[in-house]
DNA sequence: CCTACCGATCGGTAGG
DNA sequence: CCTACCGATCGGTAGG
């Protein structure tokens, strides 16, 4: 990940005088976290450097100085939307204890990161995924990197559950699978007004997650919750 | 569904003499049918009527006399990709009986009709839902019930299925939901370059689908398969 | 269906 | 020779 900003940074170990550099890496933020609203709303092809210049009442010859090309524009938007997911769902996710009870805040605080107003267009990459998976290149390497690397934590966290006996025993790839899967489908749903997906998802992680005598019951009847 | 061709051809109940309607509609039809491999791959908004003149060898204006604006284009797009869909996935699908046979039936050719060559961008829902669900609009409301419809078909099935005893008495809405969610997390993973997703739909369908006495052990362990 | 245009905006770059 | 901007404009293309 040697994004523009690193080689600004280390082309020089002194700020510069007049602080520019400073001031460089605090558009630079400016710039990325307004991008990264736009792109879960649009997608990231609806980022455009007079947009983003009318938006933040910046230049957009500035916005174009800070990142050279749209498409590495694209990747520092990627890496922000990084950011703001480490800081919204993996972050408290893991103040849970490891296990079940990790999975079930992981879930949680997704779906509250789906939901606004913390990203206009809901789940970041529920939206450019889709956008990108036929465009190959390093956008569509970072986003499908970004996506396995969530689903590996999950699939960790439930692997744990499993050894520590808090489920039943289930394959944690393909629990995790179903879990992103569900997730995504429940963010386009909440984006198109339907709201009864959330419990739908609530239902299909209780059954992956119920102990073992229990877990038929829990994900068997309509009516259990 | 009063599309603009609808009224062209009923401004004249009789075809004009040299055949200009006859022509329009063969021309409609082939350029709804190429915006919809171009929105499959790129989005609906990839599509512009120059690149459609341009790949057609059509003037841009003839395009633009047609569809009359970008937006009518894309609800002719979205109805043409229903089409598709009917064709590839609903009637053969629908060939097998009632019931889980048929679900098996539409999964598998849904997974065919995701994979190259019949679309080069995968399924079209998954491309463009994702992309419209922030867009409030004649056209996200086709994707959406076209979507709504898909599912209520699965879910009809399934509840078929438990009905006649095939299968454990599941929520069919909740399982249609499932099914769904995991078959466009393939479709994205498809276009990824990652084919490992594919037999994990087989292993949740069949999970699903397993009948009352077996659906614990189908579902639970990795090396069922 | 055609040529010929419009106001605007795209990504990118010029000199100051 | 560097940066972070500015106003202006490059060649192309968007929908109409």
């Amino acid at each position: 990940m040697d994004s523009s900003a690193a080689a600004h940074t280390s082309d020089g170990d002194a700020e510069s005088p007049d602080g520019r550099l400073r001031r460089g890496a605090r558009s630079r933020k400016s710039v990325t976290r307004r991008a990264v609203d736009i792109a879960s709303a649009e997608g990231l092809y609806g980022l455009s450097f007079g947009r983003l210049a009318d938006e933040l009442d910046l230049s957009k010859a500035g916005i174009q100085t800070l990142f050279r090309t749209k498409e590495q524009l694209q990747l520092a938007t990627v890496e922000e939307a990084g950011l703001v997911f480490l800081d919204a769902v993996l972050r408290p996710g893991f103040e849970a204890p490891a296990g079940a009870a990790r999975v079930r805040s992981l879930v949680e605080h997704w779906l509250a990161y789906a939901a606004e107003p913390l990203l206009p267009g809901g789940c970041f990459w529920t939206a450019n995924l889709a956008d990108f998976d036929s465009r190959p290149g390093p956008v569509r390497d970072a986003l499908a990197r970004q996506r396995q690397e969530w689903v590996a934590v999950l699939a960790r966290e439930l692997r744990t559950a499993v050894e520590q006996h808090e489920i039943a025993d289930l394959d944690p790839d393909l629990a995790a699978f179903q879990i992103d899967a569900v997730l995504n489908a429940a963010n386009i749903s909440l984006r198109l007004g339907n709201p009864g997906s959330v419990p739908m998802v609530q239902r299909v992680v209780d059954g992956l997650l119920a102990p073992p005598a229990t877990r038929r019951r829990a994900q068997r009847t309509s009516k259990t919750r």
